[in-house]
DNA sequence: CGTTTAGTTGACCGTGCTCAAGGGGCGTGG
DNA sequence: CCACGCCCCTTGAGCACGGTCAACTAAACG
């Protein structure tokens, strides 16, 4: 973990992400965007960057990288419960609790803001629409949440990954990182399993097919989606949930 | 759905549910008590109290009866993805976003408070601690919401039922509604299955194992629980994503 | 050049699903 | 008062979806 600073350093992931939310002005994306500059970390994948047990005091914001909320089992089993992707927030609020219940880790190389909590309050009580924006960030993430136990619940390996990758591109699109119809995707195929509750081996033959049915390209951790309608219908996709504005 | 005014409306499970989150002083609860009183309504089992798609305008609080949050897909596959409870709110917050993308309906008659936006903006913005706990309620059901994609990605059957019999009557616990291990059990078979993601018939065995191996006592709408650690142990429970305080 | 990590494939097996039938409790109506 | 229907629970039989175990390949890395 050490500091970057200056010059490449993008905070336009998280004025997008806001911004489908609620309208952002002009001079409250030029607030946010200095105070997001204030303390820039880096941290290399596989890493935790926060962890169950933790006591909540600093909120941290992604500007690039991926990384993965989830929670383990005492003997190892592992679930995946959200994707954290850039322009979200990991943990706004969460200060509001004594500690946190789960951890999250990077899955990349991952560049983020880190705000300290009087900073962070200072910021939103300026401006309502701002804190707006925040609290509907995490209202989304429970929705995200709740969907996914329908997921795992009730939808068979298919149409699972299917709903996965379509709630990734949709997630990607918001925040500018959708090219056409392809994406980095750099996620191992045992996060994809442990992110839908499936097995390694089966998740493996899942992707399989999906690609033969030719729904999907991915190799060299690049996601192409070849028929985005035949992929929502696979995994009975409605993005109502993600409550993108538009 | 009925006004029902005066005697016999208890509003101890909020004031309850609330004060396990943040100390609620003797004021903010009489407070509480009167706008709770303000509106109080009458629903039956088996009715949407609010709906998927519903634009989200009031404030329901729960004084008795169970609910279920669920989603459907298309074809009529069902997945609850939690219950609410006595105490508990069940959309606060949920008018900063512009749509309902789940809905709720009611496991057995059910009597709730309705207030205003406006009204519910009012009381918070008078009472820093209570605006607190209101919201870590909303946090807290994130968090049950993920340790449920846990439940159902990534443990076996008797686990997942174990888990969630646990969870049930911990939260009871904190609204003063279980009698010493015993508590009021108003859901079906179907519910539980489809709180799971498993299928009716094997939520009975599941529940019949249970019964077998001595944890659980379960008939005419009575849960007793006949060993609690075992049980907590069967389900691999630990209730620190409820965030009970003490 | 050995080691590690990620992806792939085959074979076998088991948890949990489906289909089907029947029983008990309860409310309703003849 | 009994008949009927409905809802919920239960049980049996067969099967399939997805898990487990194991081996192998390919790429990445020190």
């Amino acid at each position: 973990m050490s500091i970057t600073r200056g010059i490449g350093t993008q905070t336009e992931p998280v004025i997008r992400r806001l911004s489908a939310l609620r309208s952002i002005s002009e001079s409250t994306a030029a607030a946010l965007d200095r105070a997001l500059r204030e303390r820039v970390l880096r941290m290399d994948a596989g890493q935790d960057l926060i962890a169950e047990g933790d006591r909540p005091d600093r909120i941290r914001i992604i500007l690039s990288g991926w990384l993965a909320r989830y929670k383990t089992l005492e003997d190892g089993r592992r679930q995946i419960v959200n994707f954290v992707l850039p322009g979200d927030t990991c943990d706004a609020f969460s200060y509001l609790l004594p500690r946190l219940d789960h951890s999250i880790c990077s899955l990349t190389t991952v560049i983020y803001s880190e705000i300290e909590r009087d900073r962070f309050e200072a910021l939103m009580a300026g401006d309502r629409m701002l804190a707006e924006a925040l609290w509907c960030e995490q209202l989304v993430n429970c929705a995200i949440q709740r969907e996914w136990a329908v997921n795992i619940g009730r939808r068979v390996a298919l149409e699972r990954v299917a709903h996965l990758l379509c709630e990734i591109v949709e997630r990607l699109r918001t925040v500018g990182l959708l090219n056409g119809d392809s994406c980095g995707f750099p996620v191992t195929q045992m996060d994809l399993a442990d992110a839908t509750g499936l097995s390694v081996v089966h998740l493996n033959r899942t992707l399989q097919e999906l690609r033969a049915a030719g729904l999907i390209v991915l190799r060299e951790r690049v996601l192409s989606i070849s028929d985005l309608d035949a992929l929502r219908n696979a995994g009975l996709f409605n993005p109502i949930y993600l409550h993108h504005a538009g």
